[in-house]
DNA sequence: AATGAATGAGTATTCATTCAT
DNA sequence: AATGAATGAATACTCATTCAT
């Protein structure tokens, strides 16, 4: 009922309606106290609203913690597109794609948190539509991974799903670790995880310049 | 009260005890629905006993958890001393931590889940004192590889810090890829996962010994 | 949060709004059970809603207690202010005290009773509060007695502090002896209760040899 | 059941019985915390047994309450009987009775204290007993007063009733105002309370205007 | 006498959700 | 759109009492 009456974000500039000030408190707390504990009184109060007007943007609690996925859905499948989109060479995808994920989970520290630890309270059809995004996403990485190999940048033996589970869990988490207030920018870090990322799928092969993507590759290129 | 009376595991063999069989069922329950979402009627209902007489056994909820986490804590810090006490080299505590941690966590899924996904729900000293430890395991994983660094087996640019979350955190998060009726028995995987942390760690130098992850290979060469 | 959006009653006439419902549902309720005993689900059957919907007016079964307290503290300082803003010599300030905090007993049966009763299941800063005006009532009452005193109207030797004690605690109980359906209405009573009071203070005076039984009086028979 | 088989106390000397030693933690924490708000669990830790040994020496919660008001009723009704079997004369008989009765409350505070304030958490019988018990007191002091005025010693317009409720509440409530600590000893706080009630009684004696009372008289005089 | 496990009913409190205004 | 009162089911926790050992 409010899914179809929820009218479209003001997306030029400025003015940012109440929907999205509703998810955006939402994810804000569902982060913070995680979802379970949250209460919908936490997110009415951040939104400046009784409890009850809150159900004129939303279904259900449930329904609230959709619509966040939905929208990091979108985000992430955009990112992934984008970088299969752009022509690039194998390792060059990977690293592209380990970085931008990275950042990606960097610039949206509580929406990538929630997407990786919370995803268990969805129910019924929401549940799996999650599910299949995530094996999508990890069976596309492994494909890069096996690309990578086919180009002969890395070891033949390594097994591509169990990488990609790495890889991935890796930066899933660093959502957890990440302080803003750290010492490196975003970028920074990103950049770091990618060339580890790119230095394990591609090292041990008698290779002659290794991959380095090193923070210094730039000045060598 | 409870905690003066709670009597020992019976350590030796069949009798478990009413104690033990509450700790296991609140870990199983914890993990399937999240400390939060769980109920105490869960954990009673698992036991087979009254909401009330569960009260017998634990003081509280939080208290619960944090019985799981003492335990989880011993069992931790043993492995890790296990393996400082061993007399290896730095690349070889770094191979057998990375494997052995690993496998900890395939063989106790649900309680290393429940330990990095759950602690954030305890309170006061127990959360101070969780903290606490998480932060002696990342530095004590950054020294093993600094001490790699400095036994010259990896590139001495390598952020160690970042290092140890990147390894902690992928190993953190397997229990949650993991499926116990997948096709590789933990010991692979762990060794799969060692290897792929030694390699990246050692990766990248203009070494002819560039680490090829078999425990063993090491006295061949 | 429902200390900020709590109506204020309507003090006009006729309609009584819920929150001065519960508030008198409680006292009642607090009154005959006792505090400790009475239940949250006592005073919700009283008012006719459920038990969860009192939390709408009340924060906890404390702060319900508080708020009757609060009540309470307001009349009787008002009333212990408008005596001594009325010129009275010091025994008819005493007089008129004893009538009217008597009066106030006998006409507030039950909140008078919880007043004096009930007030160490408070806790925290209400609890010293409390203590706090406890302590100032008293002291008046002594003062009171002391302006007595100082008139020349009542024995030099009465001690203040013990005939204070004895006279608010005789009114305090007023309300556990007292029959809303005996013989005489309330502003008899309180009428005696104030001669009693009165007399007690201002007797044995002009008397040779007053009071035997005085621990002095062996010496001087 | 446990009544039966009670063994007496070991009347004689230092050996306390563990009846007797239950019956005094429970005076101690019924008082403390109030009758309902006590548990059974705060008496055994306080004996020092578990819970459910605590049923060896009493048959509920309810009957140890009333065990103690057996204790209480014994040892006040033979003060008073040993009063009134002393030979004195009406005033005498009212200044022993304050005397020792103020006496008994200071050294029994948390029996006395039990005695006025939980008595309404008996039930049937017991409940009935109590209130007539109360009531006989009442009517005994009642009489002494009205002894009194027989003598010619108070005046005659004396409400001997009100004058009872006075007396009784002044003295029941003394538990509440007494430290242990303060700076006099019992038996002078005892006597002081006498005096008064004695003064009060017997004053006004010999006075044309005897005290009536009304608001303005302090004017004539 | 004493234990300690177990019961079952009860307690205060929370909360997602509804709905008349 | 928003309110705020109300619901009803659930939640963690307590406690007097019982009973086999």
């Amino acid at each position: 009922m409010a899914t179809e009456t929820r009218p479209a974000s003001t997306a030029g500039g400025g003015r940012r309606n109440r929907q999205d000030e509703v998810l955006l408190a939402a994810i804000e707390i569902f982060h913070r106290k995680g979802y379970a504990a949250a209460s919908i009184q936490d997110v009415a109060d951040s939104v400046g609203v009784l409890k009850g007007s809150l159900y004129h943007y939303i279904d259900s609690k449930e329904d609230l913690l959709a619509r966040i996925f939905e929208g990091s859905d979108e985000q992430s499948f955009a990112m992934m597109g984008a970088i299969e989109n752009r022509g690039l060479t194998a390792v060059e995808r990977l690293e592209a794609f380990s970085r931008d994920w990275s950042l990606w989970h960097l610039n949206n520290l509580e929406r990538a948190s929630l997407y990786f630890n919370e995803w268990r309270h969805l129910t019924g059809e929401r549940l799996e539509q999650v599910l299949q995004k995530r094996h999508d996403y990890e069976a596309a990485v492994a494909r890069m991974i096996n690309d990578v190999k086919a180009e002969g940048q890395a070891d033949p033996d390594l097994d591509a799903r169990y990488a990609a589970f790495y890889i991935l869990s890796a930066i899933n988490v660093l959502s957890s670790w990440y302080r803003r207030d750290g010492p490196d920018p975003p970028e920074h870090i990103a950049q770091v995880y990618a060339d580890m990322i790119v230095g394990m799928v591609c090292n041990s092969r008698g290779r002659k310049k290794p991959r380095k993507a090193s923070r210094k590759k730039k000045t060598a290129a």
